[in-house]
DNA sequence: AATATCGGTCTCCAATTTAGACCATGTCAT
DNA sequence: ATGACATGGTCTAAATTGGAGACCGATATT
């Protein structure tokens, strides 16, 4: 993202702002992740499975950077991190959890749109 | 994505699979935009101002696709398509103005959030 | 010794996104 | 008649982003 792309009229757009956080490939998946609680780093990368090292790390720090997760270093051997929601995390959970169960209620209607779809309008094309 | 990221245990898993959808640069912003009635594809380009075509052309495919918003092509010159939130377009409005209210409270607290991580994280590093 | 754990970072390569040219067609002003 | 403009895209080349896996330092385990 461009430094400023989220700057309209001189002031931050709030929906932009945080649209442009969380909308992205992992955010969600991370908060819904530690809805569960406190959780490691490798734990995290285990239970979201298809998400690299890389890219946890990166979502993590936006996230901590964003006041949603906190993040606590042991200083032990091995290293031990633990991250975990804030209150601002936890209330974010709520609209969220709203997506959540739009989703498994609407799932179907949306495969059944796909089927629809690829059957009638792929064909022929645009 | 790989063509079955969102196959898990030989189902698609609801919630990820309809997260990796929305949950991309902007298909949320679309869909905002959409939320003030129908519209055309240039009107949408100009309204959310920094989407380039190709990528409003590509996300709008994939919410007709998965059944969000309807196309409709008039036989003009010069041409003209319009874009306009199915029911089902409609019903997912619901949980995201949950979501746009959330980030209209807590964007300050988001605000704050980053600079005190600049000012005391930043600095020193991790 | 080797190997594994842990939380990352780094590099290299693949995939995604962007900017911008281009297209066909018809209307409007010159 | 000629040129500019508008529309809804698509195509290409360049820039950005993402993933796979090597690597690290310190210690415990085999």
């Amino acid at each position: 993202m461009p430094p400023d792309k989220r700057i309209v009229f001189e002031q931050p757009c709030p929906i932009r702002d945080v649209l442009d956080r969380i909308g992205d490939q992992w955010s969600l998946l991370v908060l819904e992740t530690l809805r569960g609680g406190t959780k490691r780093f490798n734990v995290l990368l285990r239970e979201i499975g298809d998400i690299s090292k890389q890219m946890l790390a990166r979502t993590l720090r936006r996230l901590e950077q964003d006041g949603f997760v906190a993040r606590t270093v042991f200083p032990e051997v091995p290293p031990r991190v633990e991250y975990t929601l804030t209150d601002l995390g936890r209330s974010f959970l709520e609209p969220m959890q709203a997506l959540v169960f739009w989703a498994d209620i609407h799932h179907q209607a949306i495969v059944a749109a796909r089927q629809r779809y690829d059957q009638v309008i792929a064909p022929g094309g645009h």
